[in-house]
DNA sequence: TAGATTGTTAATCGATTAACAATC
DNA sequence: TAGATTGTTAATCGATTAACAATC
């Protein structure tokens, strides 16, 4: 019944739903129904249903899902039952909000590390991670097994900085940065875009 | 042969290359073609000439489309010619960050209030802004014509800030906080969402 | 001209939606 | 039991992809 690899779109939808039952279980509640979960991902409910039921019969008629059951049966499929470490660029006003939010933490993503160029940042602390100088990528991304990079740096400092990961076997990039980043095929690169969102919805209120 | 009304895939779509568009702008190139917006929203080049050539043709054969030119054209579409109103909530890191940004200012969005609890923070400023006090919120939102609120704020101060915006009136909410919102019907809120797309990214890479 | 890229068609694939029996 | 919600089917709709003539 379930296939042997995941389809972009239902590894898509499926991280949706675990962020909604993560968040949930925080707010202390045992149960929730697909519709339930559609309001807050804008996903059909329906669509939610078939997604789970192509790997078991999760849910309780009448009911609902259980909520830590569930995050389980998730993770298991989306095998991210571990623990990953990343890294954030920049420990500007971005790179602090990122590195203090617990929103990684939550979900088996540790900072193990926070880089910066201001001499006058390296050595200081952001919560409970040091500030490192960013020449020491190559060394800390394979000492400390880091496999994403978060980038909260200037837009033109952006690319450098990705290329610098790349050259250090990092394969994941998250772009916080407005720039456009060039990567090699192989290489997953997420740019993080209020506007888009804001331009769309806007369309739809203000017409 | 252009639509009454876009539909939510299109617009949203169209947004997307809006975004890309103004970033190539600012890098100073004066052509892009399909192939390489496409490199960049990973939305694919067949789809995005068919989603532009249903307004118009705006590309030339053999070289792509004038940056300039379409940036204008998708505006004219999107209706985002204009200007409006955003406030920002929560002046710690992540509100700073924002405001400070200029991704909002480049696409019409003009930040015209920053608000926080916090009485040591208010009447401090955040670049151009000043920081207001969280009860002049009905009235400061009427009076500069305030459309989407931005919530920085901690995960259990996201619902009260948010019905604090409905009950103004504003109906486009942008969650950078943690927490599910609870919205009436025609509030459009969009949550900001990292580990959704860092799960997914690595189901591909680690599998 | 030669090479490149648009605009467009047709075929396939995946998402959405409505409906409803099963069952908690 | 009665009400609610799952699991599933079938129909429709929109997105993706390959292909290629038109043309810059």
């Amino acid at each position: 019944m379930a296939p042997e690899r995941l389809t972009v779109g239902v590894a898509a939808r499926l991280s949706h739903y675990l962020q909604v039952l993560t968040q949930t279980r925080k707010m202390g509640h045992d149960a929730i129904s697909s519709q339930e979960i559609s309001e807050f991902t804008h996903i059909n409910a329906t669509q939610i249903r078939r997604d789970l039921s192509g790997f078991g019969k999760f849910g309780k008629r009448g009911v609902g899902y259980n909520v830590d059951a569930l995050i389980g049966e998730i993770r298991r499929i989306l095998r991210a039952a571990g623990q990953h470490n990343i890294a954030v660029f920049g420990a500007g006003n971005l790179g602090q909000a990122i590195s203090r939010s617990s929103i990684f933490a939550d979900n088996g993503f540790n900072i193990v590390a926070i880089f910066d160029t201001d001499p006058s940042k390296i050595g200081t602390s952001v919560g409970d991670v040091e500030v490192l100088a960013f020449d020491r990528v190559d060394q800390v991304v394979r000492e400390r097994n880091i496999i994403v990079g978060v980038l909260a740096v200037p837009d033109n400092a952006a690319q450098p900085v990705a290329d610098s990961l790349i050259a250090a076997s990092v394969r994941v990039i998250f772009n916080y940065s407005g720039a456009l980043l060039h990567v090699p095929s192989g290489v997953t690169v997420h740019t993080s875009n209020p506007v888009v969102e804001l331009l769309y919805a806007l369309y739809f209120h203000l017409a």
